[in-house]
DNA sequence: TCTTCAACTTACTTACAGGTAAGTATATAA
DNA sequence: TTATATACTTACCTGTAAGTAAGTTGAAGA
């Protein structure tokens, strides 16, 4: 690979914005390539079709939640900052311009994936709640969070909390993130 | 109107579920028209343009909601049934094909949409802010629900769960809707 | 220097999107 | 009986989507 180029990193990033902006079909190679100043074909040359576009996203944004959960895997901690840095990410993509999240993203399409698509997505997904459930567990252990019911309930109960919370606030402003996030405190007992 | 003809309503049906299967973007004239056996043309007959579709399916779906709201609007009643009712209503949807919700179908698209679909769209998300906030208002009142903060936060989050659940329920299967019920049961304190 | 390869562009194709204008059949009203 | 409105169809338009095949360029290796 060229040392000057990164046509590749570029097309991924736009790319997902796109997709995480207008969804599956709500972006085309046009919106791609012309920002970056390049031909479509170009997009077609480092990913044949748009499956594979989609498969590279999956991937990468799947790369993003390893890095940011891989320490708290292996060592546990404290899991209140981790509840709170879901939070703050779910906050700052919203701000950032993407509004709607992977995996909402590719719900609405869900028939159009393909299995390999959706076998990533379900990795992604799996992934995202073994995390979060194991935030649950430690946090009720070490009595941060207090709650009823399996700690892999709630932690899917949160998850789909958030996901829904993105597209509620991208109707009615982010004030209403903000007002979901303190409810989902409220209902784990924090105080503070 | 022809008493004979119903192609206004079929159509409005017909991509109500379209709406709900894949999306504003995922869905053409086409895919209404073939299955009913008219021309595309017949559909502009009826709405000059795709927003026009979209406004009637958005106050068809309004009026579902005032029909089975107004009474406990009115007169209150028991709040557990109306919590119920609202879980077998998503059940049902995601059963007969109509896997996401409307709110959620159109977040995805929100900057497609014109102002008059976006205020209606607006107003139909207040509305059922409305009714679940007094849901819950009352269902604390008469002891059926116990949960901390205020009526309309826990509303909104739960909403929100719904709708997230609709999506994650799609990747992962109707098993994981029930799942996200029972933790709202949970949360509200709800034992039986 | 010649070859080779990665990373593109140019130029094209096919399919389909939403939309429109003009024509047609049927029912009703004057 | 004629006019008129409703509910369409036929035939078309423009724009854009994804995708492809063949050509171009520039750098690195033999």
């Amino acid at each position: 690979m060229s040392p000057t180029s990164n046509t590749r990193e570029q097309i991924i990033d736009k790319a997902f914005q796109l997709m995480l902006q207008r969804g599956l079909n709500g972006f085309s190679y046009r919106d791609i390539s012309e920002p970056l100043g390049v031909k479509n074909a170009a997009i077609h040359y480092h990913f044949p079709n748009k499956m594979d576009l989609i498969k590279a996203l999956i991937d990468e944004n799947h790369l993003v939640l390893r890095r940011s959960t891989s320490e708290f895997m292996a060592y546990g901690g404290p899991a209140r900052p981790q509840l709170e840095g879901l939070f703050a990410f779910t906050l700052n993509q919203c701000q950032c311009g993407r509004p709607i999240c992977m995996v909402g993203a590719l719900a609405i399409d869900y028939d159009d994936l393909t299995d390999e698509i959706k076998n990533a997505n379900d990795r992604f997904m799996k992934d995202s709640v073994n995390w979060l459930t194991r935030v649950m567990e430690i946090g009720r252990d070490q009595e941060e969070f207090h709650f009823d019911g399996d700690a892999a309930s709630k932690a899917v109960s949160i998850l789909a909390m958030i996901q829904g919370a993105r597209q509620l606030a991208r109707v009615h402003g982010l004030d209403y993130l903000e007002k979901i996030f303190d409810q989902i405190r409220t209902d784990l007992g924090i105080k503070d």
